[in-house]
DNA sequence: ATACGATATATAGCTAGCGATATAAATACG
DNA sequence: CGTATTTATATCGCTAGCTATATATCGTAT
């Protein structure tokens, strides 16, 4: 009936993930960007002027948490957001000129970082270890919505 | 240069762990506990009467962290303190009846957690896959600590 | 004996995440 | 037409994590 932490997945995947986040934080801060908000940005850089319910769908968290995150980034002037003309319940979410700047540092930031969490990692244990992820993801993810 | 997030480590992880997290909330939330009371409890069955020291060198968080953890579980009546007679900066953190009489049950639910997680997986794979995690682990703590 | 550095814990202030609920606008229905 | 439901976003209240700093006690060296 032993259960150790360092054999448990789901512990290793907190400390990995906290890990990361702290990596990210570190990398990015400079940029003044923060890890929550690289996500939404990856979405943006691809296509700006989205909603923030085509976010939620894009983006794996939830719709309250994507609130206050996306409020952050305009506090902080990395995005403007203008009220859709057909529907008034809408906004769309641009970046500003300095978010857009970003978009190439940033990118190689979480590269980097990952990288580094991956050191030594052969290329074909790479793409077996992101699969493991995946097919975690997705039984947990149907667990839940079941 | 296209960085999509589901081939890249960091998001994986931080899904992934958010997904650990919130079934073992719903695994354990009836029975009084929270994600983050996991680890302290663990460490607190195998030994009582463990300093906030001693669970921070074991615990993979921070102090301020494990600070705020414990005093919630205080509240909450999961532990009690007991300051030392040869140290007075110093306090021994106990169980109390409640929290001892929940072991098998809390551990069972996080069991059970991570065998939704790793649903499918073989006993090869689940043994790669906790291998890599503790690999990324390393290499970003050795990264943070340098 | 006192003053100083080290150590144990607490606190402040923040981000990120969650579930639940409130608000406001749009749409559907009777 | 007006009410009811759905939809988009915001807010509330919480846990968990972080960094940085404060506080209190201990040990030590002068």
């Amino acid at each position: 009936m032993t259960f150790k932490k360092d054999s448990s997945a789901g512990y290793l995947a907190n400390h990995m993930a906290r890990l990361f986040a702290v990596g990210l934080h570190r990398r990015i801060k400079p940029l003044g960007l923060a890890t929550g908000q690289f996500p939404a940005l990856l979405a943006l850089w691809s296509k700006e002027g989205q909603t923030q319910k085509e976010l939620v769908q894009a983006l794996d968290i939830e719709q309250a948490t994507l609130a206050n995150t996306l409020a952050r980034m305009e506090r902080d002037g990395l995005i403007h957001r203008r009220a859709s003309a057909e529907d008034g319940r809408v906004q769309q979410i641009f970046l500003t000129d300095k978010t857009k700047a970003l978009q190439t540092e940033a990118v190689a930031a979480a590269r980097s970082q990952n990288k580094a969490a991956l050191a030594g990692f052969t290329e074909e244990e790479t793409s077996q270890f992101l699969d493991f992820m995946r097919r975690a993801i997705a039984s947990m993810q149907k667990e839940e919505a079941g």
